[in-house]
DNA sequence: CAGGTGTTGTTCAAAGCTGCACGATTTGCT
DNA sequence: AGCAAATCGTGCAGCTTTGAACAACACCTG
């Protein structure tokens, strides 16, 4: 075969180092914050949405689409995340079809200690080892792929044209 | 002070700006992925890997630390593929205890028209929009942190009780 | 060779996730 | 107003993933 590399070699190996690190990298992450705070990334990642937020509340599909989650799959996280009492949720009092979910006191303060562990463990497992021109490069490369992703990413259903 | 956040604003920026470009695109592979050739993303990756070991084999346990699975989320993932014809499985020669996972003549074609369909993704996706300065310093950032987290990943569990 | 100790991979129940269909709105068009 | 189409979130069935317990075997020591 050969014909079936269509990637340089060069970015080929890139490829593979960043899949496999990353690989690497989400699961440590992972298993700190399950080990030291007792919560999934996707908790963390829904309590600090909430704590940005004004009123610490969003909207479920603002929320969904901030965390790249599928409509379901938000609600199947929030309902566990309600149950343990770290949000709560209202419905929204302009769109009856809607609610929102909200950070309780107890969302914020295990956020709140959460947080140091969790970003001492970005620290020391990724941004400890990198300098500063790379740091630079991580950011320029992964904003603009954020942002082209985010740009291509409209019509979720029915393309008219494939 | 400020100690909640012990990460700075550049770093910060680069974690979330990494977190978030990695989710969309592991995403929009996965979908592609699985559009066009009706593989997982895991589904690939083995096929891959059993591709291009000597005699397309490997042991259950090699395979799982190469995708970087858990035991039993390997029995699932090989038992599936077996279900559905991309891999047989074999008793170990020399070793009664272990099996080794094998590339099918179906896994190999499903593998062939994949692969163009899959890189053609990457490339669209991820690579085409990096010059070599940016290709090389994701190389050099994510070989570093793969090799890292592969050395620092030693203890398996049993802390105290048993 | 007996006996303990590690490995290897599987099994099982519980939890998580996906895609789809649905009820309840809201919105746009005429 | 009246009605079709789009939007919002949920419910559900089925698949996937996890963690712990396990059985089968290998290895090592005496």
């Amino acid at each position: 075969m050969g014909m079936t590399e269509s990637l340089d070699s060069t970015r080929g190996a890139a490829w593979r180092a960043y899949i496999e690190a990353s690989q690497r990298l989400f699961t440590q992450l992972e298993e700190d914050l399950r080990v030291d705070s007792d919560l999934s990334f996707a908790d963390y990642h829904v309590l600090v949405l909430l704590s940005e937020a004004p009123g610490q509340r969003l909207r479920m599909g603002e929320l969904a689409s901030r965390l790249i989650f599928s409509p379901s799959r938000l609600t199947y996280q929030v309902s566990s995340m309600q149950r343990r009492g770290l949000v709560s949720k209202e419905p929204c009092p302009d769109d009856r079809r809607g609610s929102e979910a909200v950070l309780t006191a107890a969302g914020l303060l295990a956020l709140r200690e959460a947080a140091p562990h969790h970003l001492a463990s970005v620290r020391t497992h990724l941004m400890d080892d990198l300098d500063d021109a790379e740091v630079a490069c991580l950011t320029r490369i992964f904003d603009r792929l954020g942002e082209r992703l985010r740009a291509s990413r409209v019509s979720s259903a029915t393309p008219t044209a494939r």
